[in-house]
DNA sequence: TGAACATATGAACAATCGTTCATATGTAAT
DNA sequence: ATTACATATGAACGATTGTTCATATGTTCA
């Protein structure tokens, strides 16, 4: 009874069976979400210009904002944007908020990008 | 010559070596642009889909819009944008074209993003 | 408590993006 | 050549997104 039609399209020319096996297979939508959440966090020039600062040292939002031409409220929005998203972490100290990257996981999330990226 | 002053931002509290430090090591606009567009186009969860959908079988254009429910249009625009960042190949065989992942260095840039997700 | 300052946030506007619909291209048979 | 069909593409519309401007929050020091 798992084994529904394929009832949302009718096109022709379709391998069932491969089909069927991939659709078995799929992820599931939420994991689809999350994926594509963080990836779009990431396809953003002004945010990867931000982890790529944080990868090079911990910084005060307004440190960010100078090392890079921007404005500090453009900043402050996309490092909660960062963080949402679980890719950068903070810690206070007194006026200033300090920002880096969540953890080494993270790092390697940019590397095999930039590996791509430069394998062209 | 090459040490300007940080002649965009006019804010306080700046960490000044840090920045000066921060602002040698960063990445070149260009490979900003470059990994923005890889992560733009995996921000989708469109075309996640159609990756996750390849990552199990190579497919044509129609089987890959019957697994997912999609119409032959959005698909097939949708793989154009893949193809144009690299991350699937194609073959013809007669009247079908046949899509898969470029490479395995393309199943691992979905496997660290999975492993993030995961990870929460 | 009040002033100074680092950071955060809300509203709004311009720009970007993914889909649909219609149609074009290209391949294979008759 | 003509028909059938798999795939590609162009235009356009609605939705999403990143910035700016204005202002709020929260911390320190006098």
């Amino acid at each position: 009874m798992s084994d529904r039609d394929i009832d949302t399209c009718d096109l022709q020319c379709i391998h069932e069976e491969t089909v069927n096996k991939v659709r078995k297979a799929l992820l599931s939508e939420e994991t689809i979400m999350d994926l594509q959440n963080l990836y779009k966090v990431l396809g953003d020039g002004t945010r990867l210009s931000i982890m790529n600062a944080l990868s090079l040292a911990e910084m005060c939002v307004c440190d960010v904002a100078a090392a890079l031409g921007m404005s500090q409220s453009a900043v402050s929005h996309q490092l909660r944007v960062l963080k949402a998203a679980r890719l950068v972490k903070y810690r206070r100290e007194g006026k200033q908020v300090y920002y880096s990257l969540d953890d080494d996981h993270i790092t390697q999330l940019l590397a095999v990008g930039l590996e791509h990226v430069r394998h062209q």
